[in-house]
DNA sequence: TTGACAACCTAACATATGTTAGGTATCCTA
DNA sequence: TAGGATACCTAACATATGTTAGGTTGTCAA
């Protein structure tokens, strides 16, 4: 990876807490604004960090920036490429409460960034075999992305009472199933007061 | 959080899932050219999704879209209470070479200990549906522990020819036999040139 | 049966956008 | 001492962009 000038590096690091606070990139006169820069400057930087390979840029869209210095380095490797998250493990899920709130959490456990690609992501112990048919059995830690809505054929966490469990989601009817995976057990239509966690992006198991 | 309508929850997930892959959101004409409407359309999903609280939206500046449905989970500040391990992922098994030669390692990964809790671990990306019957999905990564010999029931990491396999151990009988857990294989006697690499003693899988 | 809402449409608008062209000044290196 | 890279500039261009206005159709609860 080609060194970069002070400048760029200033550029770079504005882009990268710009996408930190927004959750998009900035656009090149944004970029420009806060250097007091023109617009044609930033175009120059922004290029330098593209051959550098600093950073992908795509062609004439708006906004389209995405930093690529994190990428490992090359070759056999014999130290870690990858830094840890600290994920929490979620126990009980008392009500009212929010479900990352300290009471919730029993513990917090290392785990590599890949597999952790969300902020507040958690981990959640699965208690029963009705999930098997997905290869989620008993026991079993998912790593859960929490969001208030998912998509047909997701893998989620729903709160029924003050409890959490794991089920796909059905939404190819006319009501919205929660589907258990494991044939011995039946789908049953999700109820007004049943609320998506998160949707299941990954999973621990140990033997 | 108001409830959404089916449509609505796709074009979040799109969102989404376009956020994951490309590090920007994608434009308002994106979004419509995957689900085949038109911009006006997409444009009232958005106001839909940003009035019921999922979305964040500054007007008139492209792809400044943020999602908000992961609200009311802030994690508190996360401290180290467990110290991770640096495990090394084989790849191809190259005959003649010990299974940790620097030639197989393709890279580091680092996990909790409470998951590998043996010196020499490796996690080893599994192949094919054959083990799916104990939860061992294609492309999960196992975590397995080095040793030659194995007892009844262990799942085991073998090596036939050049290539490490995945099964369960069945000794019961007076051969030793090789049991994919998916009841569409059939189990296979050992022969005199397996090896045992090693104990399943955990499990990774990212969706 | 009315009214609200969802989900789409066509057509048009103003402009913020990435980009290009061509220039100046400074610095470092061959 | 020439050349190249860096770091900026002004001016202009084509267009992709979010948005608005004004529809149609269907669904569903009051």
């Amino acid at each position: 990876m080609e060194q970069l000038t002070a400048r760029q590096g200033e550029i770079l690091g504005f882009i990268r807490a710009f996408i930190d606070r927004h959750g998009y990139p900035p656009t090149v006169r944004e970029i420009g604004r806060h250097f007091r820069i023109q617009s044609s400057s930033v175009f120059d930087h922004l290029e330098a960090l593209k051959r550098k390979g600093h950073l992908e840029k795509q062609g004439f869209k708006p906004r389209a920036l995405r930093i690529r210095d994190d990428r490992g380095v090359e070759g056999p490797v014999t130290y870690s490429e990858e830094e840890s998250v600290l994920v929490p493990i979620v126990g009980r899920v008392a009500a009212g409460l929010p479900i990352l709130a300290e009471e919730n959490i029993e513990e917090r456990v290392p785990l590599p960034q890949r597999l952790v690609r969300h902020k507040n992501s958690f981990l959640l112990r699965v208690q029963g075999d009705s999930m098997t048919g997905s290869g989620i059995l008993d026991g079993d830690h998912v790593i859960v992305r929490p969001q208030a809505w998912a998509n047909h054929g997701d893998i989620v966490v729903v709160r029924m009472e003050d409890e959490a469990t794991v089920k796909k989601l059905d939404m190819s009817r006319d009501k919205i199933f929660l589907v258990p995976t494991n044939p011995a057990y039946k789908p049953m239509p999700a109820k007004p007061n049943t609320l998506i966690l998160g949707k299941v992006v990954g999973l621990i198991r140990g033997y």
